[in-house]
DNA sequence: CGGAGTTCCGTTAACGTTTACGCTCTGGAC
DNA sequence: GTCCAGAGCGTAAACGTTAACGGAACTCCG
């Protein structure tokens, strides 16, 4: 096992020639020609070069700049994005990253001014949310242009030519809330109201159309409702299902996919259906919290958001770091919270974002680490 | 913002010795004196030393090595635990972890003797899986004392001086899983059995008691029997549930905490009962899934072993790299899986067990990211 | 033909640690 | 007196990469 790795020198070496050119050819500097650069290319490449991390960082010594480009939002989530960045962030073990928050106060303001921002500021990479994503994918393509990666966080941006995006997996979600909402509902007839953002985002299509066809394969006797989209604006919403609820009086269940689930739940009770309705609402926020201790909603799907802002960063990083080879397209299992556990997401909740204690605390080499925990 | 960070070269500076005597004193090597030892102490907490981890790795260019004890196990719940642990290795920027496998054939037997070839080898670090925490108690300990440090996966060894343990959250599962019996159920009365490895196991009393607890509260027309144990043998967990189904007539659903959920449905089958059980069983293996598309399980609490792998080795990494001062406690959701998220979870457990593909391909430095994924 | 400007390449000093080696004392045995 | 041992400390060469500088060869222009 382990020969030593191929370094430049040995690359340099095998070619007669010097480390300078070798490096300067494998980052097409200038001041090589293009038949020595080929050469070294070509040697790399069959010795299996790779370029040893701490070597670099240690004689670069620069930082890189990463600029989190996410909407301010009405509920918990694009906090719990951002220190699960921050917290990554902390956690890298060369310590060589900086964040640099561009938080847009309303949602779809001012997003494509920060995104130039960001580019005209020379960051090494960007997070970025495409509230909307079609408005986004040219300037998204020009920072991939100018050698910025970005990386979509919560919806992607397609065709923009972004490095990758994390998000939750919008099958497993739009199911098993199908799934449930079947298994709840136990055999009554009725149909079942769907809120979502916009048909227009590939996410929340997908999760719409995946809930309508769990629910239409193994609930034959539930039918999903036409989608209600309520662009995430309060007014909308509650007005959107309170129309709904009062027209159609066979309305059994309501799966909120938005973070605007609690209009929902107020029209709900305003046509005196709460305790009639089983409703399954998405993400974890102190609003929504006494409506699932009271059973009002029965389940909220969790698409942890700590965890998106995590795999992120990493994911840039990764990149930025060695050149990055992983899958760019990473979807979450998101979690089912229930009055069984929220006590446990609350808990872990709190903890993450409060995260922001000491833990860098200056500290002996040594630390002694026995002693017991249990 | 950002002053340069403190060397050792400013350490010795500031106290008019020698780089080399600060280094000796920070790592008690032997060749310094007390008096100066102290005074390089004082200095460097005063400073916020914290040593350059990349020059560290650079300098020494010692590869870590880490020994992972796990059985083989009956499921691929192991194999998943081994294959998040490879992954997590791989993708560690330094690249200076080797893993070398102890898997015991059967559970239980050798353990003790894995873990004392581990430490005769002189590991730098150790996962294990302490399938009898009390038995394990004094070999941990024993690691421990010789700096090996130990982290517990699935189950904890308490009063073992273990250096930390990653779980699934006991509460958080055992009161989703009540909280879905009892929903299931809707309103029925009855009785539900619940199986579990051995109640001696913190883990195991834990989810027990949970479960419990969510379902009186919730459910009070539900009354949880007394546990099963049946210690992962098959027959045992076959004949004990047998006769449970043949004595009481009121059994309306079981919760399977073990891995032996096969032999308890072919018991529930031969009682004639698979039909008029609701089961709720835990992870997901090959032999579970015409169970749950054929709903005679209606869900699974995945207890996510390869997340389990993954977070154990980098816990231990980041320990050994810098001393650590993270969580060493860390208790995940557990993920539910029913029919109309199974494919999404299948598809995953295969990619992640098959991934030790190329990834790690030779390449050229700057590998051209763009291009669309979409 | 001399100077200025290129292009291409070699050399070298960093970066912060680790590690091996070497120096200077002191104290004791011969 | 010499010789040795060891404790306490300084020195310097690695580790692999980056980045800045310098030099040779060659071209262009007056």
């Amino acid at each position: 096992m382990g020969k030593p790795p191929t370094t430049l020198r040995d690359i340099a070496l095998s070619l007669g020639t010097s480390i300078g050119t070798v490096h300067r050819a494998l980052h097409d500097n200038p001041g090589v020609s293009a038949a020595t650069k080929a050469r070294v290319l070509q040697v790399a490449r069959n010795l299996g070069y790779r370029p040893n991390l701490a070597a670099r960082y240690l004689s670069s010594k620069k930082t890189l700049r990463i600029s989190v480009n996410t909407p301010q939002g009405t509920t918990s989530f694009w906090d719990e994005v951002r220190s699960g960045i921050r917290d990554e962030a902390e956690s890298i073990l060369l310590e060589n990253v900086e964040v640099e928050f561009r938080t847009c106060p309303t949602l779809g303001e001012g997003e494509e001014e920060a995104l130039e921002a960001a580019i005209r500021d020379q960051v090494d990479g960007i997070v970025i949310f495409p509230s909307s994503p079609q408005k986004l994918r040219a300037p998204i393509r020009r920072a991939t242009r100018a050698n910025i990666p970005v990386v979509c966080v919560a919806t992607d941006a397609p065709q923009s030519g972004r490095l990758g995006m994390v998000g939750i997996d919008t099958l497993a979600s739009g199911s098993i809330a199908a799934d449930l909402m079947g298994r709840f509902l136990n055999g009554k007839e009725g149909c079942i109201a769907v809120t979502v953002f916009d048909m227009d985002i590939t996410e929340h299509s997908e999760k719409y159309s995946a809930f309508q066809s769990t629910l239409e394969s193994f609930y034959p006797n539930l039918q999903t409702l036409k989608p209600v989209e309520d662009h995430d604006i309060e007014k909308e919403a509650y007005r959107k299902c309170r129309k709904l609820f009062e027209e159609r009086g066979d309305v059994a269940g309501v799966y909120v996919t938005t973070e605007a689930s609690v209009p929902v739940l107020q029209a709900a009770k305003d046509a005196k259906l709460l305790d009639r309705l089983t409703i399954i609402t998405t993400d974890l926020f102190p609003d929504l919290v006494p409506y699932i201790r009271s059973s009002a909603v029965i389940a909220t799907i969790y698409q942890r958001p700590h965890a998106q802002g995590e795999l992120a960063l990493r994911m840039l990083h990764e990149f930025l770091a060695e050149g990055g080879r992983r899958s760019h397209q990473v979807a979450l299992a998101p979690h089912l919270v229930m009055r069984g556990n929220l006590d446990f997401f609350l808990r872990r909740q709190s903890q993450e974002l409060s995260a922001k204690e000491k833990r860098r605390a200056p500290r002996e080499n040594n630390a002694e680490y026995a002693g017991d925990f249990a």
